[in-house]
DNA sequence: AAAAACTTTCAGAAATATTTGAAAGTATAG
DNA sequence: CTATACTTTCAAATATTTCTGAAAGTTTTT
């Protein structure tokens, strides 16, 4: 395959994998190119090659280094920014993971433990009430232990656990 | 916490992380109403207490079947028809993993395995082209292999490798 | 066979999310 | 200080997704 058509293909599925996880289809696809250029990549580069607006690749380029797997970078003499991304996919695979505990899993985490507290006059309700919430929550509660204890180690650890399974 | 609110809040949770996920609202929402509910219950009353049209009640009704993870349900000399979900965090976990593992992870290992036999003249962008594919290809492999071992394995063996980390 | 009781479908409406592009902002060079 | 080269912002436009509701479909009862 040539690699202009592979490189396409790649930061399409990039994208279209993006969307079904609830992350914005141009931020995925400037990850993937900025994951295939072998060096930093300006805005206007960006635009170009995935044919965006300056104003969408700015705001892709911010939400991706609020997630820290993008990075500025500024070239002595030269007044414009670059930009790249870690090429390791396990740090990748770490970061995504870290931000997606803080964002998502913590918040859920805490209403599963508030509404634990529930009262009222339907005792049987109720009483599913609590044991789905506390079941979820325990269960919820280990997965973000998995996934922290994830975040925090290294390589080895991961491949040595995969022995194990 | 009252009954009611507590109810409101965890519905409104509930289909939140699913929208974050990627999961349409009113399905994770219908899925939550489910799980609380302590017997099936008829499109109509999933309507009337998620002030939802009959359509979309319908729709995700049957989304949520093809999961897997909602049953439609026969009541003798009754011919309406009643909805439930299984209350089992842990099967609940595994049913999801092997949908979207289906769904997402195996197009994309397609797609990485396809773009690896890529070619070009710019040798330099060809090689970190193909490092990349074949690092992600390794990686999501790996991942759709635990994920696949996960939903096959039953709640001991989950807990047990708890223990080891 | 017609009515009743229900479910399904789907075109259009509404809601939501994304993208654009021009104007405003900022920093550096001259 | 002013011009230039860039980045950022954000209101409006566009695209996408979701939702509605009425009509069509189906099954059971009479």
């Amino acid at each position: 395959m040539e690699y202009s058509e592979a490189k396409k293909k790649f930061i399409h599925a990039w994208g279209t994998l993006g969307s079904n996880w609830g992350i914005n289809k141009a931020m995925a696809q400037i990850h993937a190119l900025l994951l295939l250029a072998t060096e930093p990549l300006s805005a206007e580069e960006i635009m170009e090659e995935l044919q965006m607006s300056r104003g969408n690749v700015n705001m892709n380029l911010r939400a991706l280094m609020d997630w820290g797997i993008v990075k500025k970078e500024h070239r002595v003499g030269e007044r414009k920014e670059y930009f790249s991304t870690g090429k390791d996919v396990w740090d990748l695979a770490k970061q995504v993971s870290r931000e997606r505990r803080r964002r998502e899993i913590e918040p859920i985490l805490n209403v599963l433990e508030e509404i634990q507290s529930v009262s009222g006059d339907n005792k049987k309700s109720v009483a599913e009430f609590k044991k789905v919430a506390s079941e979820l929550f325990e269960f919820s509660s280990k997965i973000d232990g998995v996934i922290e204890k994830f975040t925090k180690s290294d390589q080895n650890w991961f491949y040595k656990l995969l022995m194990k399974l």
